[in-house]
DNA sequence: AGCCAGGGTCTAA
DNA sequence: TTAGACCATGGC
């Protein structure tokens, strides 16, 4: 089985420089739950045509319904709508302002997301990482898929993420570029050649047994 | 045409 | 406590 880190070494020398989810952190929590269970380029299309109004106060000015069309295309539209406004509610008390929520302590914050309905741990960890710079690995179905592939069987996801914490550094940009990778290579490579020798992990992978 | 997509919640056993 | 149903839509 191979290391954390040397995973990460194979997937950064074949992908090279990693890409960060986005720089202003509401949209990054708003991505987030439009994501779940959904095709990214679907949270695209919503989001670039919702462009004007993806600011946390415009969010709130809109009545529940308008949310809802506004992201239909996403899927599961009356339940994200909710969750997107009690998100956005829970960063309000925060004066929409990232400094002051980072202020917090990164495992008071985990919670807080986690109490937010609509919120689980892979949306959490997605928002305390990319958007507040909080060190807390990010376990999807991508990340479960590759180390299985790896021959690592986990119990579950608090296995897989102390898989990765254990190893690295408690370094958020780590983090984020870690999981981007990932995502890289599940959906460049695995996706569209599904077994292939240019694989960074032909020599290792289960599928080629 | 049917299956899946970067999930989360609720419920029945 | 855990597996399964359910939530909605678009793309292939």
């Amino acid at each position: 089985m191979l290391t954390a880190r040397e995973i990460y070494e194979r997937l950064l020398a074949a992908y090279g420089q990693p890409g960060w989810w986005s720089d202003d952190p509401y949209r990054v929590m708003v991505q987030s739950v439009l994501v779940q269970n959904t095709a990214w380029p679907s949270v695209l299309r919503v989001t670039q045509a919702a462009e004007a109004s993806l600011a946390p106060e415009r969010i709130l000015a809109m009545t529940p319904e308008a949310l809802k069309e506004l992201i239909r295309p996403c899927g599961f539209c009356t339940r994200k709508a909710e969750t997107i406004r009690r998100l956005t509610q829970w960063y309000a008390g925060y004066g929409f302002d990232v400094k002051r929520t980072q202020a917090c302590g990164q495992a008071q914050l985990r919670r807080e997301l986690l109490a937010v309905k609509g919120v689980g741990a892979e949306t959490a960890d997605v928002i305390l990482v990319y958007a507040l710079h909080k060190p807390s690995f990010v376990v999807d179905a991508y990340t479960r898929r590759l180390l299985r592939r790896l021959g690592f069987a986990p119990d579950d996801d608090d296995d897989v993420r102390s898989f990765f914490e254990a190893e690295l550094a408690p370094d958020a940009r780590l983090y984020g570029w870690y999981h981007w990778l990932i995502l890289t290579h599940s959906i460049e490579r695995c996706r569209k050649t599904p077994v292939c020798g240019a694989c960074p992990f032909y020599d290792v992978c289960q599928r080629n047994r």
